[in-house]
DNA sequence: CGGATCGGGAATATTA
DNA sequence: TTAATATTCCCGATCC
C-alpha cells in the first residue's frame, strides 16, 4: 500500500530526469555546491531553492497516495522496484561479522574508514564531500563474491522499502542534497544535514504511511539498529553513517539494474 | 550551562 | 503465530 507513493516516486523522477543515470549526471555537476555545503554546514544558504521542490515532493506524494494508479503504471513501477530480489536472503554476515575489523579500522582512522583498506570501483557517480582518499587511487573490490542471489525469488513477495533503501535512493537523487549527501559514496558514508534532516524524516515517515510524523530522532532510532543487524554503521562525525559495504554493494548493483530497463 | 547528538531499553505496531 | 523490522517514547551520556 504504502510503497505506491514509492513506486510513483520513481516514476516522477523518471519522467523528471529521464532515470537514474540523468540523476546521475546532475548529481555530479552540482557537486561543487555539495562540497560547499559540507564545509559550512551551519550556513542555511544551501539548498534553500531544494526546500522548495522537497515540499512539492512530499504534496505530491501524499497527493499520489491517495490516488489509484493504472495498471500500466503500477505493472512498470514493480518492473522498476530495484531492490526487490537482492534483499531476500543475501543476508547474515554484516557489520556483526566484520566488527572487530570495523572497528580496529575505525581506531586507525581520525575521520571515517574506508573498508579495511579494500576499495570500492572506478569512478565514483560524484566526487565525494571528502575525496583525498581518491589521491591514493582506486582498487577493485576483489574478484567479489559474485553478488547474485537474486534469489531465485519469483515470489511476488513484495517486501515492504527499507530505510536504507529509502536513504539510498535520496543519496541518488540531486534534490535531495539539501537534507543528505555522500560524504565518500565509495565507501558508502554519508551525512545528514542538520538543518533539513526533519525534512528528509518526514518524507520517510510519509512514505510509510506513518500514523504521526517521522521525526529524525526516531529514524536515527531506526538508523541504529541497523548497527545491530549490520546495513549501516554509524561513523564518528556528527550526522555521519556508513553503509556496508556488502549492502552498498546490492544497492548499486540494484540500481543499475533499474537504470538499464 | 544548554542544545544537539548519540545510544539503547522497552513497549507496541506492522507485515511477510 | 511468529519473526523481522520498524515505530514511538524515554532518559542518560557526550559533545561542542
Amino acid at each position: 500500500m504504502s510503497s505506491c507513493s514509492f513506486y510513483s516516486f520513481h516514476l516522477t523522477l523518471r519522467s523528471l530526469h529521464g532515470g537514474h543515470f540523468t540523476a546521475y549526471s546532475m548529481l555530479a555537476s552540482l557537486e561543487p555546491i555539495h562540497y560547499l555545503q559540507e564545509l559550512h554546514p551551519q550556513d542555511p544558504s544551501a539548498g534553500g531553492m531544494d526546500l522548495d521542490v522537497i515540499d512539492e515532493y512530499l504534496k505530491e506524494q501524499t497527493r499520489q497516495n491517495i490516488q489509484t494508479r493504472t495498471e500500466e503504471e503500477r505493472l512498470l513501477a514493480e518492473n522498476s522496484w530495484p531492490w526487490r530480489f537482492a534483499y531476500e536472503s543475501q543476508y547474515g554476515t554484516q557489520c556483526d561479522t566484520e566488527q572487530s575489523q570495523q572497528q580496529q579500522v575505525w581506531m586507525n582512522l581520525p575521520s571515517y574508514n574506508d573498508w579495511g583498506g579494500e576499495y570500492q570501483y572506478d569512478p565514483p557517480p560524484c566526487s565525494d564531500t571528502d575525496s583525498h582518499s581518491s589521491s591514493s587511487g582506486y582498487q577493485e573490490f576483489p574478484p567479489s563474491p559474485p553478488s547474485h542471489s537474486h534469489t531465485t525469488s519469483l515470489s511476488a513477495g513484495k517486501r515492504k522499502e527499507r530505510l536504507f533503501q529509502f536513504l539510498y535512493e535520496m543519496l541518488q537523487t540531486p534534490h535531495m542534497r539539501s537534507c543528505i549527501w555522500w560524504v565518500q559514496s565509495a565507501n558508502g558514508t554519508f551525512q545528514f544535514s542538520s538543518q533539513n534532516k526533519e525534512k528528509l524524516a518526514e518524507m520517510w515517515g510519509k512514505r510509510k504511511g506513518n500514523r504521526k510524523t517521522m521525526t529524525y530522532q526516531k529514524m536515527a532510532r531506526a538508523l541504529r539498529n541497523y548497527s545491530r543487524t549490520g546495513e549501516i554503521c554509524k561513523v564518528k562525525r556528527k550526522l555521519t553513517y556508513q553503509f556496508n559495504e556488502r549492502t552498498l554493494r546490492g544497492l548499486q548493483n540494484n540500481a543499475q539494474k533499474f537504470s538499464q530497463i
